[in-house]
DNA sequence: TCTGGGGTCCTAGGACCC
DNA sequence: TCTGGGGTCCTAGGACCC
């Protein structure tokens, strides 16, 4: 392993938001979300003004996407509930989410990237990793070239951090957001990540944040001064040992430039909790309808799945999932309702449903699924 | 008025095989 | 009839992330 490795952690501001306000930029300086489930678009006024939903019109279902940082400011942030985002913040702008747009400038923003540093690594929509390891350039003059070619194909801001690795780019990145950029190495450490909250480090979430404040330990430093063995006592061998790396900084994880997919599903919440006998007919179409989606995905991402499953979420929001695994790969609407039917089967149903939703894993790759076909038809025709 | 939708990775037990 | 241990696959659930 490269250990001279220099690692970029680069993070769209307020992504779905700011795409928003290059459409909309009479919305700039207002406090903003993106979210729910059926929003109505702005409509344009008689005065050529637009007229925008407020978050107090919203009733139903639905969290907030992402929020600018206006509306942060008034404590609304993602994945809260609208209806309490609305007590919060009762005039902020609501906008609908449209992914279209998104993954647009998502593409743009990448090419952008790729243009100055080729070594990308994907993490999702609206961030990435960059390998700068062999970039002769300065750091901070880099990450300048980078934002500037991110600005100059899509008008939005980003923050990034340069470090030795990927655990303390992610962190960094965050640090002086938003349009920032933080440059960090090994030996500031202590100075700068160790009186951060231990909950900084990506992959400790609530949960564990919770166990380790029972311990007493709250920032990173605290975590850095526990014993590896107590770590190893409370969260077991292999959480334990990378609770106590990833305090002193360390991580040489790779950056993976190619992935396959693991899994493809498609899910939804319904508007009411739906009733498995009086509301059959509705849950029965729909299931179909996911099963179809589920296979257009496979057939567009050009992958067969050997595993199909379901997953229910109740009115008490408790959650359960079956699957089963089939000795011939499938993709075919057809095909997956009929084994996810059988899934469902399985599961007592004693609530109403909340949510129902249809997964493929044990993906393999449409044309390495036909080789062993093709193989056997060659050596047939051969014989 | 609670809590979206798309993922990844890990754990743990049982089946089954060597 | 009992005694093993190791490896892999499958399933279910849960933590976590964007």
């Amino acid at each position: 392993m490269n250990s001279n490795r220099r690692i970029a952690h680069l993070d769209m501001d307020a992504f779905f938001a700011s795409v928003e306000l290059l459409h909309y930029p009479e919305l700039r300086g207002q406090p903003v979300v993106v979210g729910g489930r059926r929003v109505d678009q702005p409509r344009p006024q008689a005065d050529g003004t637009r007229k925008f939903a407020r978050l107090r019109d919203y009733a139903g279902r639905g969290v907030i996407t992402t929020s600018t940082y206006e509306a942060r400011a008034l404590g609304v942030f993602s994945g809260m509930g609208l209806m309490k985002a609305a007590q919060l913040a009762p005039d902020a702008i609501l906008l609908p989410a449209n992914f279209d747009a998104y993954r647009d400038y998502s593409r743009r923003f990448k090419a952008a990237v790729a243009t100055v540093a080729p070594m990308i690594e994907d993490r999702g929509i609206d961030e990435i990793y960059i390998d700068l390891s062999d970039i002769a350039e300065e750091s901070l003059a880099l990450a300048r070239r980078i934002k500037q070619a991110v600005v100059a194909a899509t008008g939005l801001s980003c923050s990034i951090g340069i470090t030795p690795n990927k655990l303390l780019a992610k962190i960094c990145s965050d640090l002086d957001k938003p349009d920032g950029i933080t440059i960090l190495g090994m030996d500031e450490i202590p100075g700068r990540i160790w009186p951060l909250p231990a909950r900084k480090i990506n992959g400790i979430g609530p949960k564990a944040a919770e166990r380790l404040g029972r311990m007493g330990v709250t920032t990173v430093g605290d975590l850095a001064a526990v014993p590896v063995e107590q770590l190893v006592r409370h969260f077991g061998r292999s959480s334990g040992r990378w609770l106590h790396q990833v305090a002193h900084g360390i991580d040489e994880r790779p950056i993976v430039t190619e992935r396959d997919p693991k899994s493809i599903s498609r899910e939804s919440t319904f508007e009411r909790d739906l009733d498995v006998v009086r509301d059959r007919p509705e849950l029965s179409a729909f299931f179909t309808a996911l099963c179809q989606r589920v296979a257009e995905d496979l057939a567009r991402k050009g992958f067969v799945a050997r595993t199909i499953g379901v997953k229910l979420r109740f009115a008490d929001f408790s959650s359960v999932t079956r699957d089963i695994t089939l000795p011939t790969p499938l993709a075919e609407a057809m095909a997956i309702r009929q084994a996810a039917g059988q899934c469902l089967k399985r599961i007592p149903l004693q609530q109403r449903i909340r949510l129902l939703g249809v997964r493929a894993s044990g993906l393999l790759p449409l044309v390495e699924a036909e080789k062993p076909a093709e193989k056997v038809q060659a050596e047939l025709q051969l014989g």
